[in-house]
RNA sequence: GGCCCCAUCGUCUAGCGGUUAGGACAUCGGCCUCUCACGUCGGUAACACGGGUUCAAUUCCCGUUGGGGUCGCCA
């Protein structure tokens, strides 16, 4: 049997890096057994989805390279896969629940509910409110508004063997008889997920351990429509440095915003399989070594902190590494942010040459485009404090033979720019110590930069030895 | 509180009865060096606690403590 896994977000803002990780680990899932990947939008909150949370949703998974086997765009023989384009489907299940008895009309309504619930949590602040099964044996038919309920048993015990916890007991006396449609006939998460799931033939559901607790009532529901439940692997929660839920006020948590920072798609996806999942010391992965190494069993059950500097230092590796993003796509993608700082229509090829000699120091490409800057800018932008400091009376005459000497290279390649320097250093009995810096400054503005000879490379002759006589 | 889950360096983790408890990030120091990086060498740093089981527990079992999830006509 193929597998067929699913990510099911709802639109209801942007994609959560949380979110991202139950999506990876499902997408390797299908990558590695050859299996199929649904995206599937559950969007039966009307309250708080929105198209533009759809689509944005959409875009990361597109940026992250999670493309989706069926779902929105890409159809498939189970679609639609947009839940309120569903509600039929709902309908008519929770009908066939109704007539087996397994599920009932109830036209309490949502006020009496939350007056007994208020009431309960007065006396008892601690208290679990269950629904007192008021209408279970109902006969009159209900031309009042109603909710389907489900009849959950209330003996036994529901047990499953998530994939990642082991086996899991919670005994039926923790149930109540769960919502399954709203009165204006759209589903409930349970209801809508069981559904959905046993139509577009899932096999396995991954997501994050927020949900263990969905898995008993809705495991109930695969029994009451007489179907297998599909496997289950929860995922330990990724929280803040602080142990506290990760969410905005703890910084960058959509991926979107990871995006414009500069981050790699292939860097993200890295360190959150390293989140909870190891393939013995290693830690950094090519997308196709993922797929390779992923299993369920080296993943842990504890939950862990997210951890931005260590985000950071798998980003800079993989933009370090060659293997991991190759030379096109770095261009590809320090082009946007060179554009955006003003940059713009700069060569290719130019940024092509000049990408080597920031390739080991930039740890995202917002950082690579300001090491570049200097390149593509004329003047470069100067740091005022070292430029009184290193440029003046002092360094002219030194910075203009420096530049005389420059323009006696004829081959124009760092190590012949370096023989003729040296060669000039040794004549004048100086040290490379004593313009470096100066000549640094003179040349892109800052105290620090790529080695000197691959600057003066890069700014190609006129434009260094201009640079140079410029102070 | 009910139900469920978890527990190795600051952080992410390896470990699946016998290890000097390993790696990575972070951190501290050395080397390299025209600056900044990169690279490299080394240091500090962990099995929550208490009982068992066993010749032997970080590892298996129980308990304690501590964390977390969840208790909606949200997902």
């Amino acid at each position: 049997m193929t597998t067929r896994v699913r990510f099911a977000p709802s639109p209801t803002g942007y994609l959560h890096i949380g979110g991202v990780r139950t999506a990876l680990f499902n997408w390797l899932w299908a990558r590695k057994t050859g299996g199929v990947f649904v995206l599937r939008i559950e969007d039966t909150d009307q309250e708080r989805s929105t198209p533009e949370s759809r689509q944005v949703i959409l875009d990361s998974m597109e940026w992250l390279g999670l493309r989706w086997d069926e779902g929105p765009g890409v159809g498939g023989e189970h679609g639609p896969y947009t839940q309120m384009e569903r509600l039929g489907v709902y309908k008519a299940w929770s009908e066939k629940l109704i007539a087996e008895h397994k599920a009932y009309r109830c036209t309490c309504t949502k006020e009496e509910l939350d007056a007994a619930r208020q009431a309960l949590k007065a006396k008892d602040p601690k208290a679990t409110f269950k629904y007192p099964g008021t209408c279970r044996d109902r006969k009159d038919a209900a031309d009042r508004p109603f909710v389907v309920r489900f009849r959950a048993p209330e003996a036994g015990a529901v047990t499953y063997v998530d994939a990642v916890f082991g086996e899991v007991t919670t005994p039926n006396s923790a149930q109540q008889d769960f919502v399954l449609l709203r009165s204006d006939g759209v589903p409930l998460y349970n209801f809508g997920a069981v559904v959905d799931d046993i139509a577009m033939g899932i096999t396995l559901v991954a997501r994050g351990r927020d949900h263990m607790v969905n898995t008993p009532p809705q495991i109930l529901l695969y029994e009451a429509f007489g179907a297998a439940p599909p496997r289950f692997a929860h995922l330990p929660m990724m929280l803040a440095a602080n142990g506290e839920k990760l969410s905005k006020r703890h910084g960058a948590v959509s991926v979107t915003e990871y995006r414009d920072q500069g981050y790699s798609p292939r860097a993200v996806l890295n360190y959150l399989a390293r989140f909870g999942w190891s393939h013995g010391d290693q830690e950094v992965f090519s997308l196709d070594e993922l797929v390779a190494a992923f299993d369920w069993e080296h993943c842990n059950r504890s939950d862990g902190k997210f951890d931005a500097k260590k985000f950071l230092a798998i980003n800079h590796e993989h933009l370090k590494q060659p293997r991991l993003t190759g030379d096109v796509e770095y261009v590809d993608r320090v082009m946007p942010f060179l554009a955006k700082r003003g940059l713009e229509g700069v060569d290719r090829e130019r940024v092509a040459e000049a990408v080597p000699m920031i390739r080991d120091r930039a740890t995202t490409f917002v950082d690579a485009a300001d090491r570049l800057d200097f390149v593509f800018r004329d003047p470069p932008v100067f740091d005022e404090a070292a430029k009184a400091k290193f440029l003046g009376e002092a360094s002219r005459p030194l910075l203009s033979d420096l530049a005389t000497v420059i323009d006696g290279v004829t081959t124009w390649t760092a190590q012949s720019i370096e023989e003729h320097v040296a060669a000039w250093l040794n004549e004048r009995k100086l040290a490379i110590k004593d313009v470096a810096q100066p000549a640094r400054v003179a040349l892109t503005g800052r105290t620090a930069s790529p080695g000197l000879y691959d600057v003066i490379a890069a700014l190609g002759k006129a434009r260094a030895t201009a640079r140079l006589r410029a102070h």
